[in-house]
DNA sequence: TCTCACACCTTTGAAGTGG
DNA sequence: CCACTTCAAAGGTGTGAGA
């Protein structure tokens, strides 16, 4: 019981390289913490893509979108609507450190995002993706041809594909409310490894 | 968001533009002569063993990923 | 609900040693 | 020069208190 872990848009393949994990925090619900100085997204989002133009440079770009118009409420044991949603933040984007680079370079390795940080701080500095916390978000990737590319990047402009995974989607909180995601990151994320009280664990993996 | 931090140190931890300016060297040439080494050295206000050392510890990280390349093909 | 200081980890990368 | 090691600084975790 796994989403596909493909998304093919004109020719062009974007595959969720980590899509298991995404999948085992999807069927829980995703949540991802925000926080006043940022915070990474764990899991992030790692592609792997293929059918682009070799010679030609693009510019990777990921936004955060909200997933519809509600405010949200953890009851103890699922999400449920609770009320209208606050506007949402626009113009914050993650520009992959590696723009614009050619198309041989992104399809010869996986592309990581892990220094996208997300913030509930509307008066962020850092150029962080600015979200509400209790709502729901799907993270989007844009390939960009760097030639069509002006000085404020189209996301919606001519050769500019976008790519989304149903199975990344997640609601940005404050504290956890689930504990079993909680649980999760706790045994998948390296950096949370002082909180396994197993000294056995049996979930080793890797990000 | 880089400083030229100094103390007593058993490792020093050079700044922004200084890696920055070795990170521009080293796209143009992997391997660095000992003049431009010691112009490079100066300007930046580092020892020159330490823009040896630097370029030495590059290289190794640049061998590393890419050999990781050549798995992938 | 949210924020902040911890404690506890990892990753990073300059410097050390030997070949 | 390379290979590998050494080992603090930098910085990312969730926690639990107190707003």
């Amino acid at each position: 019981i796994c989403l596909p872990a493909d998304c093919t848009v004109g020719g062009i393949t974007v595959t969720l390289d980590n899509n298991s994990m995404w999948n085992e925090f999807y069927h829980r619900s995703t949540e991802m913490i925000l926080t006043k100085q940022g915070r990474r997204m764990f899991p992030y989002c790692r592609y792997w893509i293929t059918g682009l133009d070799s010679n030609m440079k693009y510019i990777l770009v990921m936004d955060i979108s909200p997933v519809d118009n509600h405010r949200y409420k953890w009851n103890g044991r699922w999400w449920e609507p609770s009320g209208k949603a606050e506007p949402h933040v626009l113009g914050r984007v993650f520009i992959h450190p590696e723009s614009p680079s050619t198309g041989h370079y992104w399809m010869h390795q996986p592309v990581s995002f892990y220094k996208l940080k997300l913030t509930n701080n509307t008066l962020d500095q850092e150029g962080h993706i600015i979200l509400h916390s209790m709502h729901r978000y799907l993270p989007r990737l844009h390939l960009v041809p760097a030639e069509k590319a002006t000085e404020v990047i189209q996301l919606n402009g001519p050769g500019v594909h976008t790519f989304t995974f149903p199975q990344t989607e997640f609601f940005a909180v404050t504290a956890y409310q689930n504990i079993q995601i909680t649980q999760l990151k706790i045994d998948y994320n390296p950096f949370a490894k002082g909180f396994r009280d197993d000294g056995l664990n049996s979930k080793p993996q890797r990000d | 968001r880089g400083k030229p931090r100094r103390g007593m140190l058993r490792r020093a931890v050079f700044s922004d533009v200084q890696r920055k300016a070795l990170e521009k060297m080293f796209q143009k040439q992997k391997y660095i002569s000992k003049p431009d080494r010691k112009k490079l050295a100066s300007k930046l206000g580092l020892k020159d063993s330490q823009v040896k050392i630097w370029f030495q510890n590059r290289r190794m990280k640049w061998r590393n990923s890419k050999e990781r390349e050549l798995l992938s093909s």
